[in-house]
DNA sequence: CTGTTAGCGCCTTCAG
DNA sequence: CTGAAGGCGCTAACAG
């Protein structure tokens, strides 16, 4: 700035000014736009911010696995609303490992992100209070607060199992198995909930022998799948708790011919594709990362005011989508 | 700082000689980290980096769509790289659309980041000549630098097409039909040289009626297909060069029910519950986001030397998958 | 081992 | 309308 302050014959005031679209007479205004171009100078928005004591203007945005299209979509949803605000997003991939979460919030606090949004690796929320984090905002997706009173994002995981069963049930079948992940996982606990619901409010209960909560990837569903149509009385259906455990219930279930009815959580592309029917529970990842990102703006907006307000919970919908029909 | 120097009962820069690990006596280390716990203190990396003349600690990723496999895997292999080194990643995405490009490039430049990545949405390459951007390092992926010197990052596009056409011709197929995005596009060009080359290869010359090179999307792509399956002699098998198209065809085929081969750019899950077989070109998105990554770092630490070195060029390679077989 | 001074690049405040 | 002084939070360089 100073260079350019030289090369127009002003103050470095007078370039501050001029491109803060100030008062400047215009004669003054030319000659420093033209030196800031003959200098190919930019304005160093790093310590202007800092003068400004303001954060850096990005918002920090860590998921467990951006590979997974689910937190791509999310990601874009929150770039689209974040760009619109002039904010960029800043990335951190945790691959499920709280520590790494923790680490990766500590370094975007240090960063001075505006705010962040997070989906958490684990179940304990205690160092994502902003309290502990020199009072920058953060929203949770797809994952309540634990603990802690923050803005969050979900997926109506609940329901939308509980549509997908509630499906099965009604085509007649009495045998709805079950393959999901963990259920330490919210996500994981919700589906099954809404299996059970769904059996409930049909009158009936699952039977613990058409359950199997260990696989987590194509290979182990595909396994436990085989376990379970390969007993004396096999379930008919089988709901599934996300993509990886349908493929796998899938390929195992055309494997052996039999005429299970599948449903699972997660719209995939090419589902139409597919030579047998498939029930599928699709929502909008995008629409998850531009609600976060929403209710993260808002925030920020907000905590300059005197109330900051409560914290605040949305839930974005799902629907049950038929194939091949 | 000052207030945990004032409750350490020292000064400012014994606190960040305690913060860099310097020489301080334990006693008063002690005391200023208790100081830094119970007042929650994180140092301001952004002044840091200030102070020390330093860039932001971030690299810029740009990409035309993150809600494309292809891009979040890309970013997610630059995450991991990028992450080795302590830096982080900055998201833009351009829509394809090129003044957004400029844009956002501008802003990062701006906002200090240590060196970007960007997949160019446009053929004009002129605003991201590091001259132009006050030094900063870029590192072009998927599309080769015009009229600029920098660091480039290439999938074989033309080994993969040449492969799968190749692999068509050699199952005896002699009407092998193209189905493609504009020629305008880097990738598109080079994937139908592959498809020329080929046949060329063989002998033979590809047919003008047997060439689409208008599709953009699936329906599109669809509806191609259809013409060029509804002519009097018509290709018996047919090359995509991407993702979209494969999809597009492969739906209209199977509707049609003809025996058309099919042979596609890019890899997809589940390609192997397809209910007839298919050939794709295959290669590891997350490798060149690794590679570019490493590029970057490689000249972030060499610009600090006298030499920088020449520009280099890195091809990922591709492999052919054969599914249904 | 610890403190003081000065300044990274910018902008607010107060004078002219 | 324009400039000078001072400081955002931090740390090199130089005392002591």
């Amino acid at each position: 700035m100073r260079d350019v302050a030289a090369r127009a014959g002003v103050s470095a005031m007078t370039v501050s000014r001029v491109l803060k679209d100030e008062n400047v007479s215009t004669a003054t205004r030319d000659r420093v736009l033209a030196a800031v171009r003959e200098l190919g100078y930019r304005r160093n928005e790093v310590a202007r911010n800092l003068r400004l004591g303001k954060p850096s203007g990005m918002i920090g945005l860590v998921v467990t696995n951006l590979g997974n299209p689910f937190y791509s979509q999310l990601a874009l949803g929150a770039e689209q609303v974040a760009e619109t605000h002039g904010l960029r997003l800043v990335l951190g991939n945790t691959a499920g490992v709280p520590q790494r979460e923790h680490e990766l919030v500590d370094d975007l606090v240090s960063r001075r992100v505006d705010g962040m949004i997070v989906v958490p690796a684990g179940s304990t929320h205690q160092h994502l209070d902003p309290a502990s984090l020199g009072g920058i905002p953060i929203v949770l997706a797809s994952s309540p607060p634990a603990g802690i009173d923050v803005d969050t994002v979900l997926v109506d995981d609940f329901g939308g199992a509980r549509a997908a069963t509630a499906h099965l049930l009604a085509e007649g079948h009495r045998a709805v198995g079950f393959l999901g992940n963990p259920p330490t996982l919210f996500t994981g606990a919700e589906r099954f909930r809404g299996y059970w619901a769904a059996h409930e409010e049909a009158g009936l209960v699952p039977r613990d022998e058409w359950i199997r909560r260990g696989p987590d990837d194509i290979p182990t569903a595909a396994a436990a799948t085989r376990e379970l149509l390969d007993r004396p009385a096999p379930p008919t259906a089988l709901f599934c708790t996300n993509n990886r455990m349908t493929l796998g219930a899938y390929r195992e279930i055309r494997r052996l011919g039999t005429a299970t009815e599948l449903a699972g959580f997660d719209d995939f592309e090419m589902a139409d594709l597919l030579d047998r029917p498939i029930t599928v529970v699709s929502y909008d990842a995008g629409e998850v990362g531009r609600r976060a990102a929403e209710l993260l703006l808002d925030r920020l907006d907000r905590d300059h005011s005197a109330d900051p307000g409560p914290a605040r919970r949305t839930m974005v919908p799902t629907s049950l989508v038929h194939y091949g029909r």
